[in-house]
DNA sequence: CCTTAATACATAATTTTCTTAGGTATAAAT
DNA sequence: ATTTATACCTAAGAAAATTATGTATTAAGG
């Protein structure tokens, strides 16, 4: 198991609230779970989520008022959707336009936009 | 002092090595606090290496064999400048490969291709 | 001349964030 | 009947940074 080629832990680091918030935008309510197996097929394969990495930051998210918890039975299983709120909302324009800029900083240091792309 | 708009340090991690790496092939051999300099000078101070980050890491890339170190007396002042090795200019390029990919899968996560940008 | 700022190196304690590993339990598939 | 998938969770440890120091030389300013 676990056998695939994804991006080494270390990029991934600091970009999974972003991740979470942006998605939670996109799709409405969605469980965590759900948000593993769906970063797992948009990007395929390439970033997955663990659930020990996950599970803490939605708890964290929640707690600083970003989602709100829907708990739904299915048979006995349960099932917590999480929802953006209003706040959530501005926290994940934040994030997301700051990794966008850092992202074009980077490619500026890196020299991606010049030697590569624009063809 | 330190009142600066800059990135939030998560997203920066996992970058440094890629970073400093880059650098030294795009400038030849360069010491420690140039590095911070340069940095800094290229993001409009965005991106602000700390000392306490910079220094462990080059030793790291000295250990591993991706950097050599030539000792520069200025005067009483020891100057300690970092040169690429050919393993580290592998190491450069996997880096910034995998670096680029991983920020091409983000943009497409983040719908910043979509939504953004092309006009 | 004296003090502050800049240059230039370094490490240690702490924090943050993730991985790894473990745990519980239900439902579906073989 | 057992394995796989679903679905939640936490705790120990690792990795990489921040923050806080520490040392020391040199240049600049008052």
């Amino acid at each position: 198991m676990y056998i695939c080629i994804m991006y080494s832990s270390e990029l991934i680091k600091g970009t999974l609230k972003t991740i979470v918030l942006n998605l939670l935008k996109d799709h409405g309510k969605m469980y965590g779970y759900e948000i593993t197996l769906k970063v797992k097929e948009l990007t395929n394969d390439k970033i997955q989520i663990t659930e020990g990495a996950l599970y803490p930051t939605l708890h964290a998210l929640e707690e600083r008022g970003d989602l709100t918890v829907e708990k739904v039975y299915i048979g006995k299983r349960v099932r917590k959707y999480y929802l953006l709120t209003n706040q959530g909302m501005e926290t994940r324009n934040e994030r997301v336009n700051e990794l966008a800029d850092f992202m074009k900083t980077m490619r500026f240091l890196l020299d991606l936009d010049v030697a590569k792309g624009h063809a």
